[in-house]
DNA sequence: GCTTGGCACTCCGCAGACCCGAGTGCCAGC
DNA sequence: GCTGGCACTCGGGTCTGCGGAGTGCCAAGC
């Protein structure tokens, strides 16, 4: 038997069946695809095929369907992610040009990315921890009280309002913002930290606000969000809504778990995708993630992806998701 | 034949439906709710109920199920909005309390309100139109580079980066400060929108800072944010999947027909209720709305509430929406 | 004039029987 | 090692029959 004719009897079984949704076999297989071999012959090789792992039978005498193991050669020998035609690419650039900050462009790419692959996305927003210190305005809002604003050179913006316990004068809230200026602009989060740590001590305003400040940078909260979209796709899932569609939208509930989910970020733009089971929940069995690093100047601070069947189209998806994390990483650059 | 006793009967159909799901028979009636009458006369109230259209029948020979009207008199004679328990009450204060910022709060109230209610919660953002502007902060990022936030009294912040032509100097900067929160502190959007308009033939640099803020203001996009959460719950629908979640799931991917859908905001703490084709999208005719205004000092700045199917608890419910609602409301007056 | 028990009727939903077609595995021949 | 042939399996669709829940109506009773 041909090892190569074997591998091209797989992609045909998932790419007939990513597009069927239908068991697949082997007289349909060799009158969609030029195999040049007789049902039979495809017959043996998916034979050995199941004895590999690689496919298996819903039912005895029914059509053969890719399992995890054969949907993970299928992406990792099988198939090159494809470029995206112009038309998509110009798509993507006219959906994501007119965003007018943050927020906007992480919620344009969440609905940009749904819509090209169909699936369920997931935009990671660029974690605080990688980013620098940009700006801390203190605003006075009362005598006594004080906003606490925190930029950050992802474009970020944390807000917290202080109470103090000795009213503020002009002089004393601008000797303040020099002080924690000094300390904290431009520097990574991990040392501005420390730097403001260094100035609790010095009198109970400063500290307080220091306090609030430093809670703010390591505020896991901040570090967990994200922003999901393109669930009204949940509905093409069809059957399968209890085993596959439920434990879905309760993932998509608990941001940790999608995070978790979308794993690292990865560096230099290579896609991950996760099949099946080899996920870390096992509710999520039948579901797969495509996710991938962005961020400014090649360095990923968040991550994307989108989230779907493990029966998808694989190379599709992985194209788009690519190509978004490329355009949303050079918007970034900008900024 | 006795009018209230015709009353009953809608009511007790209503809680029988609601609870089982099923069409509910003369019997059945009888059986779980001590009406004092026998099967048969409840038979009759049924017809009358049904040639009323209060009620009607899957197919003949089959129990009956409320109407749209029927649950509509349900809910607006039939039914008081039972208080929330102690419990109840402790569960949501000590849920909502751990708040740090209008976005904590308002991702809070949208996880309660699905949990207290086990449907999709929406929960829109204080509008900004309402709002009066608390401070305008300039930032320099660079000389030609401008940070511009736009703090409100609801506590959104608006930011923006402004490129101007000329670079700044601190004496400039520092006018341009006074010159805009003279304008702009203290009043509300509209207000500020016409004193910021009369600074613009200034000069070019205050010119395009006011510009961005002025479209900050007015922003479409910041009036129509709104969180949703306990889409998991859609799960709970079983069948009608494609008649009830689908487009349930395309509404909630839609902003904009999710805002239309929780409609205007409601003085004085009543609670708006919906119920299935009443509203304008007809995919929707078996999904109904709870929802009512919450702001600070009794005046509505924005809407929450929920949106489930036809078939729901409305008492409970309507108890859930108003208690949050509340609840909220008397944080922001704080803040 | 309502209420009630009785009764015939309707119709859904379920279970069983059945058949068809798609697909397989295996074998002998090329 | 490929191919055609053949017997076998099994899921899914259709048809049928049946039981049960529920109704509508009627005549009798309070």
């Amino acid at each position: 038997m041909q090892e190569d004719r074997k591998l091209a009897v797989l992609r045909a079984i998932v790419e007939d069946y990513v597009a069927t949704e239908e068991p697949v076999g082997s007289k349909a297989l060799v009158e969609r695809h030029r195999l040049g071999v007789s049902p039979a012959t495809v017959r043996n090789d998916m034979a050995t095929l199941e004895d590999e792992g690689y496919i298996t039978q819903p039912h005895t005498s029914a059509g053969r369907v890719p399992t995890d193991k054969g949907y993970r050669l299928f992406v990792d020998r099988l198939t090159t992610v494809k470029p995206m035609s112009p038309a998509e690419k110009r798509a993507i650039s006219t959906f994501l040009d007119g965003a007018v900050d943050l927020d906007d462009v992480v919620s344009r790419s969440v609905r940009l990315l749904s819509q090209l692959t169909r699936q369920v996305a997931v935009v990671q927003y660029p974690t605080l921890s990688r980013s620098t210190v940009r700006h801390v305005e203190l605003v006075a809002l009362a005598p006594t009280r004080l906003l606490v604003v925190l930029i950050l050179s992802s474009g970020r913006v944390e807000q917290r309002v202080v109470e103090v316990a000795v009213p503020l004068t002009d002089e004393v809230l601008a000797d303040l913002r020099t002080v924690i200026g000094r300390a904290a602009a431009g520097q990574v989060i991990a040392e501005a930290v420390t730097a403001l740590r260094d100035l609790e001590s010095t009198d109970p305003t400063t500290t307080v606000i220091v306090d609030v400040l430093v809670d703010a940078m390591v505020d896991h909260r901040s570090d967990e969000r994200i922003a999901v979209g393109g669930t009204a796709n949940l509905a093409r899932y069809g059957d399968h809504f209890d085993s596959a569609v439920r434990p879905l939208l309760e993932a998509i509930e608990e941001h940790v778990v999608l995070l978790k989910l979308l794993g690292e970020a990865t560096e230099g733009g290579a896609v991950t995708v996760r099949i099946g089971a080899e996920g870390p929940y096992e509710e999520l069995s039948s579901t797969s993630v495509v996710a991938t690093g962005y961020g400014p100047h090649d360095e990923a601070v968040a991550t994307l992806g989108i989230v779907g069947p493990t029966r998808m189209d694989y190379p599709g998806t992985m194209a788009a998701v690519r190509a978004v994390a490329r355009y949303v990483s050079r918007l970034l650059d900008e900024a």
